[in-house]
DNA sequence: CTTGAACCTCTATCTGCTGTAGCTTGTATC
DNA sequence: GATACAAGCTACAGCAGATAGAGGTTCAAG
């Protein structure tokens, strides 16, 4: 039986965020011991590090969720498991390409100032007025 | 004077968020109406249209608050301005370092699985374990 | 038996908004 | 001047995905 400091230092997950997986019902609930810690199996610690390295190539909660319960399922089709990392693949390539124009606006005008007074700056002309920008950028964030 | 809906249309932003700026003392306080209302000069539009390009711009809003900080000293000189942009470029670039380390990784997988079983889907191998990576990806999110 | 690291719950915080409820104001039209 | 209704107001809750801290309890080594 691990402890959850176990499981935390074998999967470099925070103790904080094993048990916020437990409260989304991501994690199932650990056995206790009489004084209410957490005790858990090396199952509940391969779950975990699936979870963490799901999280690391940026599956969403909800998409590791289903993830979860198809390998739960191991004589179903795995079309679905496939069709998620699919559409991760997708989203990472938009993410990709967003983020491409925007280096090369940045390192516009970064280049153009030529780092006189806040008055002339390039940098901030630019943010001023988006018409200097050589791409449209309309989603926000991401 | 420019009513808030108006500043929400000719800068597409929502008024919500518009209200929420001035609450976190990004956009100054606005006059009022006998009745409360808010009413704004062309240069809080200006501001507005300032903070939102640069969100799209991928600067975060305490970037901003620097960059507009400046943006009223116009007799400055523009290092910080300028260093600010490149310090946004460097994560930018950091960013898509790593999401094409992922789109790697997750094209890899996708293409390697012939969709049979979940018991043999190679998506689901492979967060089961990393060891079956060819990269590395240490940091979580972003 | 004592110590102290590790555990517990609960609550608050972060970023950057967005949505809802329930009420008031401003303005155009009659 | 009355009325309708769009647009405004405040206050609060919630999203992802954790992370941090307070204040208290348990476990295990020595
Ligand atoms: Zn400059
Ligand atoms: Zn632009
Ligand atoms: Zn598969
Ligand atoms: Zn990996």
């Amino acid at each position: 039986m691990l402890a959850i400091g176990t499981l935390s230092r074998r999967t470099g997950t925070k103790v904080q965020t094993i048990r916020y997986y437990e409260e989304i019902g991501l994690m199932n609930e650990a056995g206790r011991t009489a004084g209410g810690q957490r005790r858990y199996f090396e199952k509940d610690l391969d779950r975990l590090a699936f979870i963490r390295h799901s999280r690391q190539l940026g599956f969403s909660l909800d998409s590791i969720r289903e993830l979860l319960d198809l390998s739960d399922n191991p004589s179903q089709p795995c079309a679905e498991a496939d069709s998620i990392a699919r559409r991760q693949l997708r989203q990472v390539e938009q993410r990709i390409k967003r983020l491409q124009a925007l280096k090369k606006e940045l390192k516009r005008m970064v280049a153009e100032c030529d780092g006189e007074s806040v008055a002339e700056c390039k940098v901030l002309e630019v943010l001023r007025d988006h018409s200097e920008c050589l791409t449209e950028h309309d989603e926000i964030g991401a």
